[in-house]
DNA sequence: CTGAAAGCGCTTACAG
DNA sequence: CTGAAAGCGCTTACAG
């Protein structure tokens, strides 16, 4: 591997001289000089060494990205918006699924530090507050961004208002005719999961309508348990359930397959509605609330790179989401 | 930011020691001794510098993933794949979206190379034969496997056999009755494409069927691109088109709900066979011929890993397909 | 078993 | 404008 001695030689000035003449931004060096040095790089095939720039710098221009699960429909464009948006300003991404596993999460926060990752973005669930990690995030060891609900404090991050864009769903459904609306839910320890829960709640009080327990079904956003859920359905039709509240797309997708297997009509039968609005929603037809995923991904490094940059960045993000009816209710 | 000459100051001893005390293999070291640097290590919250340990080593330990859009849900299947036999392996890894762009795949490889990372895994078409990707890869700068079919020589891939599968496929087709069957192609530089499409004409051939021009309709392996492939068809009946074999999933998606909104029954008046098997053909009830994408991206990795221990690994792997029938054929 | 020293490949203050 | 030297934070051969 040639280095910067190598080039020195060949161009036959110091390694002083020719770093500088490679960091552009000084132009303390000779025109001439630095004809010599770069012509020396090219001829010899010259590739700075980024990590021992790394070590002078202390800085890696690389973050880390920390998702659930990357086959999950709801990432990839997160991953995207990340990716695009840290390639704008210079960063590399290093990815990391965790599987929703504390363990994985606290191993990979833990090669992110040793790393000396210049950041790291979190998505979701993946911060349970717990000792470590608490200090990880307290020390500010690392400038962090959180998508969704940081359950730590201090952290910035990006959001969605669950709460709200749950409600406006349900709400929908209500004005639609609908009065026994079953939901399914995503895993209990997800915060988005829990708020999308309370405005399902909330629209159905706000109407006079008590939320039966039998009315809220628990799923975990994988496709299996939205499939499964109809065996938990209080029964379906006029004086049952009309409509179901799926708290992601991948659930809806799984409750509109088994739903139709039995022979119920969609939507003449009961309404469908998802959540999130991701890849393919619009090929099944399936009306959904739409969640700008691109651009939270986007936004939270476009943060984050302000962030390292020294910027002041509001410590809340809140971006819009759409309820997008199509042909399941 | 605690280094290790801090925690040498707080045991009282040198930061050879303590180096030695971390890396466990060297038991060169008095059990007492390393008592009172991993004490030290914990009461000072010491992690240490990768990227120092790197630039002595000449290893980072961390591994470039070149996909072309992570949003196609052929990708995500493939990073899981990736990302767990890299993590098993000790290797992080870092993600490169480049959209089939040469320009971007170039930049990616640069950034790499200037990153020190210790391998490259390139998913798919990215490797358009060019001068400068040429020497990259015969300079063999980084250890390299291409998952698909490599443009350069003596490049480590793992693949599936994209023509036998397409071939099965298609005389599946034409044993079920059909003779004339329409293609849905991807782009004019995917070699996968490419075998596709050869597998069809293959299959038509061999029961003395002659691939017409029109049944060849050009796609690009988007959901659009199949929507709209509807146009091109030289209408559909038992004397026109009885089936059509879209060489990817979505475009077969694309079709299915183009039909559908035409009036058309599946498979009554038209049979459709998709190719991957993405997530969510099951759900559509889709027709595919199976790629082990998970198994493939661990594949890759094993095997980079594998190049970068020193071992022998065979040029080329390949992994089977399996054509899965559903209810759209 | 332990320490002093050289080295990994850069950058940058300090002289000149 | 340019070079010699120190330093970034580790690891490891070399002595002892």
């Amino acid at each position: 591997m040639v280095t910067i001695k190598d080039v020195a030689k060949y161009a036959n000035v110091s390694i002083a001289t020719v770093s500088r003449a490679l960091n552009k931004d000084d132009n303390k060096v000779k025109p001439e000089t630095r004809e010599k040095v770069l012509h020396a790089v090219k001829e010899l095939g010259f590739y700075p060494n980024a990590i021992a720039r790394s070590l002078h710098h202390k800085k890696t221009k690389m973050i880390g990205l920390i998702i659930q699960d990357i086959s999950n429909p709801y990432y990839p464009r997160i991953v995207r918006g990340v990716e695009d948006a840290a390639q704008k300003h210079g960063y590399t991404v290093v990815l990391a699924n965790v599987y929703r596993s504390r363990q994985r999460t606290q191993n990979y926060l833990k090669i992110f530090r040793e790393k000396r990752l210049d950041g790291v973005i979190i998505c979701g669930g993946g911060i349970v507050k717990n000792a470590e990690q608490d200090n990880f995030f307290k020390e500010n060891i690392m400038s962090t961004v959180v998508i969704g609900k940081p359950l730590v404090d201090d952290l910035h991050s990006v959001q969605v208002n669950n709460f709200l864009a749950a409600k406006d769903a349900c709400e929908y459904l209500i004005n639609c005719g609908h009065k026994k609306i079953v939901t399914i839910t995503g895993p209990k320890e997800s915060t988005t999961a829990n708020d999308r829960l309370e405005g399902y709640k909330a629209a159905l009080m706000k109407y006079g309508i008590e939320p039966k327990e039998e009315w809220i079904i628990q799923g975990d956003f994988q496709y299996e348990s939205g499939y499964n859920a109809i065996d938990y359905f209080p029964g379906i039709g006029k004086d049952k359930i009309t409509a179901v509240f799926s708290q992601n797309d991948v659930m809806a997708i799984g409750v509109i397959k088994a739903l139709r297997e039995r022979g119920f009509e969609i939507p003449k039968d009961i309404s469908v509605i998802g959540f999130d609005d991701t890849l393919f929603t619009a090929s099944h037809g399936l009306s959904s609330v739409a969640v700008p995923v691109y651009d939270l991904g986007k936004t939270a490094m476009t943060i984050l790179a302000d962030l390292l940059a020294g910027n002041d960045v509001p410590l809340i993000t809140t971006l819009p989401t759409k309820l997008i009816i199509r042909e399941t209710c």
